[in-house]
DNA sequence: ACCTATTGATAACA
DNA sequence: TTGTTATCAATAGGT
């Protein structure tokens, strides 16, 4: 359209360059606009010239940021508007004070503090440091609990096995005794065995077979390393120190 | 342009709408193309259609995230890249830590530390509440001093005032007899004054006039509400807790 | 989608 | 930059 028809190149004339772009950037922005109202279309439109120059066009009742908004949601990037940005402010200055906050708690920068502020943290500490003992006493007796069942877990456990060992040692020991001695002696034997166990049973049969020694009676070694072995499933003390 | 004159308001029928959207719409591409390629400028152009649906356009070697931000440059709005964010996110983190530490600093929240934890809490505090003891002794101390030099300088002006005062005292007594007395007597009594006044020269000038109330002599009151007048400028504590 | 009469945009010139 | 105008491009309405 025109005198004649040109290429779609840069026109390397300056001045007619210009001429061009103001003109065509008018028809554009008409053109732009009649879209806009003609179709019910929300039309951003941003120019810069050759120059650096901005010229931009947008709907009425519409504004370029809300349509960068609206295209930024609708390709699912990031959503920062001005709030985003007064949030963040906001919470720079937040974590400054709280920065502050734990400086005085330290002990640091306490010349900025005066005689009532001072006597404020000091009481503030004060407070903070014996609920931290309470804490440490409530965790400690919660430990001190926890060892004690455990321990009553232990020793019983620790009766039962001693209380089978006797009966295999009894067992055994019956065995070696039967092959050595006459049927009836035997017979004797075992009922004078019955009599007289009923009160001392471990000391007499400890006097005929020895025990081995992984299987001699013992007692609740503290120090024992594997101890949760016997025990139920009681979690280590030591993962709440 | 076409068979007729069309007026630029909304078109109401659908489908012509949508019509005459998608025409005009390659137009608008073809004609920003074309200005954009004549005239070597940076174009932008992004459309919703009434539906909803997304059209964009802009240079080759150009992307709208480009020019979207060298619009927000030269409008001198935010700048929030990735790094921002991240910078954003990063010291979000950092403020929820320093209020855990803070809650800590506090004496809530213990059930979350362990016994070392609690052990290495209790040990800051300890030294915090020294550190803070320690300021406060400090202040007092400087506000005692502050005090006594005040205190001081007041009465060695009180000195210096009542002795004025005693001689204005002295002179109008000896004015009220010179009234009844003969010149020459007059006269020597004047002479023996200006000796004695040589070191005291304030004196003399306030015989002839008497001193305006707020230069009365005082002394000072411990009492006085705002001693910290007399510190120097230190930030309201309260702030800080 | 295509066609085309008609209007609109604009290249060249002033 | 603005105005004029001959000329070409875009498109409204119809198929």
């Amino acid at each position: 359209m025109g005198r004649g028809k040109i290429a779609i190149t840069r026109i390397e004339n300056r001045t007619a360059r210009q001429v061009t772009f103001s003109k065509r950037r008018g028809g554009l922005f008409k053109k732009t606009h009649e879209l806009s109202v003609l179709c019910d279309a929300e039309i951003g439109l941003i120019i810069f010239s050759s120059n650096g120059k901005l010229y931009e066009f947008c709907n009425e009742s519409s504004s370029i940021p809300h349509i960068i908004r609206r295209y930024e949601i609708s390709k699912g990037m990031r959503v920062l508007e001005s709030n985003d940005w007064k949030e963040s402010k906001r919470i720079r200055k937040e974590t400054d004070d709280l920065q502050l906050s734990v400086r005085c708690y330290k002990g640091e920068n306490l010349s900025s503090l005066h005689h009532e502020g001072l006597v404020e943290l000091e009481k503030q500490l004060e407070c903070s440091v014996n609920k931290v003992r309470a804490q440490k006493l409530e965790l400690l007796q919660q430990q001190v609990d926890n060892l004690r069942r455990k321990e009553k877990m232990l020793e019983e456990e620790n009766q039962q096995i001693q209380y089978h060992l006797h009966h295999v040692a009894m067992l055994e020991q019956q065995q070696a005794a039967a092959a050595m001695v006459k049927p009836m002696e035997q017979q004797r034997m075992l009922e004078q065995f019955q009599f007289s166990d009923e009160d001392q049973p471990i000391s007499s049969l400890l006097q005929l077979a020895p025990l081995p020694p992984q299987f001699q009676p013992y007692r609740v070694q503290p120090t024992q390393p594997n101890l949760q072995d016997f025990s139920l499933s009681i979690p280590d003390p030591s993962n709440y120190i």
